[in-house]
DNA sequence: GCTCTGGTTTGATTATTATCAAGTCAATAG
DNA sequence: CTATTGACTTGATAATAATCAAACCAGAGC
């Protein structure tokens, strides 16, 4: 791959540090794809081939079980996915499909694996990166055991309207029924603690969030640091 | 440090491939402690200074919030816990507390980390054991979000059955209410599931369990390999 | 032996969440 | 403009799980 993304990828933590020529060898074996949106890119106990790097759009992470189905995680430029699956060159526990239109790069398991094993570098951002994924699933294993929905809930638009810097109007981003999934519940029951946080002053319109009382909502979402901080 | 648990440690995968200088350096700065049962060794929200090995007993780490606490894991010999904390120099996410006397292994932070920057083997080594963990809490995330809490036992218990190579009685190691909460449910909670499992040829007797018909119960729990594989 | 303690079980009740079934609404294709 | 589609909402109901209270039981200590 010789494209425009090149520097793009090479700012991510996880390309920063390596040595150029370790990064050169990666960015020779990788494909840059444009995908449609609703496109089933990885599919669960699949071999795992590639390293994702999103570059455009937004990509979700989901998983299945007799016929049930839940989003673990949604994936934002930019930033990688499936990385552990790479490194342990074990089978895929997600699936991934695009939401809207997306660029994607492709970086081949081995090379990432041959690179890893000679840039210290690399390794090091690696293993940063790692455990820092490591530790936001703690995170959510948490808000999914010790909280219930509307906890969840009210936590959830506490931690994107402080990263927004508490404006007066926030976007909701993602669809309503993924967020249902996301967060473990069913869309009847998100509308229904939507309702509920009127009375803690959160209204939701459409996809618009207006936190009128933010000390009331965290009088009511009791946020932690160790649950809720996105850099801990 | 310097005893006889020195070339147990070294047996780790973690500690198996590393080069001797630096494993002595590891091992040079390192305490090996015994703690009676029901001890707090780590407190969630501390800053991480050492990395830990359970050598003898067993440890649990759970997480409260709000007045509640829920067990995310127990560790038993020979394996480390806190890596991701260590590695990224985080505060814990996760309290831990000894289940019984135990004997553990202290490794000082700033030394994993040091020869993790020297030793490219133990470089490799911490990151598939990080991914290894990363992957255990994706399942375990699934289990919590797309299965019901007497799937959920169900499961556990065919694990446990499966690992034990399939005996007529199986010991329950872990306390019930303890089992409870890491399955993410209440002591009567599982107290009812477990009655509702006798339908599919389960009995537990105190701490004795015993599956007459393993094909019936599989019938029902489904296990999945993306879930319920130890390897994977 | 007895008593105390703490884990476990059971029953009754409540709370929470899911399911089912209509509806509303907005965007979009024809 | 209308019809269709799919997301979202609402209401009624059912399933699931939590809570509260009281027993039960086994092991530890006396």
């Amino acid at each position: 791959m010789r494209s425009a993304e090149t520097p793009l990828i090479r700012s991510l933590p996880l390309f920063r540090d390596m040595a150029e020529a370790n990064f050169d060898t990666l960015m020779r074996g990788a494909y840059l794809q444009t995908f449609p949106p609703q496109i089933e890119l990885i599919t669960e106990g699949d071999p795992s081939d590639f390293l994702h790097v999103v570059i455009d759009g937004s990509v979700e992470l989901c998983a299945g079980w007799n016929g049930r189905e839940t989003v673990m995680a949604t994936v934002r430029p930019i930033s990688t996915f499936i990385l552990a699956a790479t490194i342990r060159n074990a089978p895929y526990l997600m699936s991934a499909r695009t939401l809207e239109k997306s660029r994607i790069v492709l970086l081949p398991s081995v090379d990432v694996q041959a690179v890893f094993d000679v840039d210290a570098a690399f390794a090091r951002a690696v293993v940063t990166e790692l455990a820092q994924c490591y530790r936001g699933l703690v995170k959510h294993t948490k808000d999914l055991k010790l909280r219930t929905s509307v906890e969840r809930l009210a936590n959830y638009l506490l931690r994107k309207y402080t990263a927004a810097g508490a404006p007066a109007a926030l976007d909701l981003v993602i669809e309503k029924r993924r967020l249902a999934s996301y967060l473990g519940m069913t869309p009847e029951n998100l509308s229904r603690a939507i309702k509920s946080l009127q009375a803690y002053g959160v209204t939701i319109e459409g996809s618009t969030v207006r936190i009128s009382d933010p000390a009331d909502l965290i009088g009511l979402a009791k946020p932690t640091p160790r649950i809720d901080d996105a850099a801990h």
